[in-house]
DNA sequence: ATTTAATTTCTGAAATTACTGAAAGTTAAT
DNA sequence: ATTAACTTTCAGTAATTTCAGAAATTAAAT
């Protein structure tokens, strides 16, 4: 079974996504092949659908799910391996999200608290540990509200997005409410 | 004037998440390089601070212009070009997220777009629509929020970071209040 | 135990990407 | 107009990444 036309470019599409996303263009296709395919896949499919070969796919179903992208089901009586999406969209970004910064955040926040423990000796390094400061800030920021975002139960996460333009008069609303307490 | 272990070990590693991040290893190290150097770097100066060679300097010029990430000065007297990084390590991030979003989300969404306009043919066109119909809605989601966020004053944006786990509070605080009106 | 059906690993080839160094281009001063 | 100081471009080369296909491995069925 081949893919429609549509469905062809979507697939490419995520070829070129993934390859600026951390993985390469076939893991990319791959990921996306199994995001718009309702039946789980086994290998061979995969192969086929993308005419690539069957040790490609193999390492792209390994690096995948390293990235805890794809999850294996089987089928009874069938002793092929069969793949799918490990949870809906906004499960696989959030995975995405949380292994890259398991993979370039945290060892570069390790590196600049290193970096910024150590006594500056003269007035570069001063300068360059204060602007390894701020990338320390910044980085530590982002990681805590990725973290408050997902402590947020699935409802409050839904107001939030609903929430829009609305953000900038929440602050000042609870900024009012407790200057008054 | 040479950089220092620790100042090295930091330009070494923004090359490693350059890479990552959209550029290569070289240019990643020379946006690095201008981060923690307090004055401003002739192109010659980042070809010796990096042992690179001088074109591949003016690449990565080039290529961090295009991203609004540095910015051109000159020294009354001397005509060479003096680069520096077009503001904080705040304005540098966001640069990098914007221009992502256009040279990534914004031709995905378009693709969805069209391929959501289609009516669908048969069983595995719809499945492959409901999945690119969430993933759109994802994409729409992170970019409207992150306008949001910069629609923000910066003392909003301020006490927004420090609000922390307080988000869950003030969305359900909004959300009786607003009920009760 | 053997066969068979499947998956994984590995090697070298192909493709892509990055880099150098030289040549061409630009600009400002004289 | 020429020179000098500097920047950019580009062709060829080097390095890296990706990939196919073969060989090795695993596991189920007989």
């Amino acid at each position: 079974m081949s893919l429609s036309e549509k469905n062809f470019t979507f697939v490419m599409h995520c070829g070129e996504m993934g390859s600026r996303w951390g993985f390469n263009r076939t893991i990319g296709q791959m990921c996306g092949l199994l995001i718009i395919t309702k039946n789980p896949m086994t290998a061979n499919e995969i192969a086929d659908a993308l005419s690539i070969s069957r040790g490609n796919v193999s390492m792209g179903i390994k690096e995948l799910q390293s990235w805890q992208l794809i999850k294996v089901q089987h089928i009874p009586g069938d002793r092929k391996e069969y793949y799918a999406p490990a949870g809906d969209i906004w499960d696989m970004a959030n995975r995405v999200f949380e292994e890259r910064k398991k993979r370039e955040i945290e060892p570069t926040l390790t590196l600049l608290r290193n970096n910024l423990l150590d006594e500056a000796i003269n007035e570069d390094e001063l300068y360059a540990q204060k602007q390894m400061g701020e990338i320390h800030n910044l980085l530590e920021t982002v990681t805590k509200w990725s973290s408050e975002l997902q402590r947020l139960t699935p409802e409050q996460l839904n107001k939030l997005m609903k929430l829009g333009s609305g953000i900038g008069k929440v602050i000042d609303l609870k900024d009012k409410i407790f200057k008054k307490e």
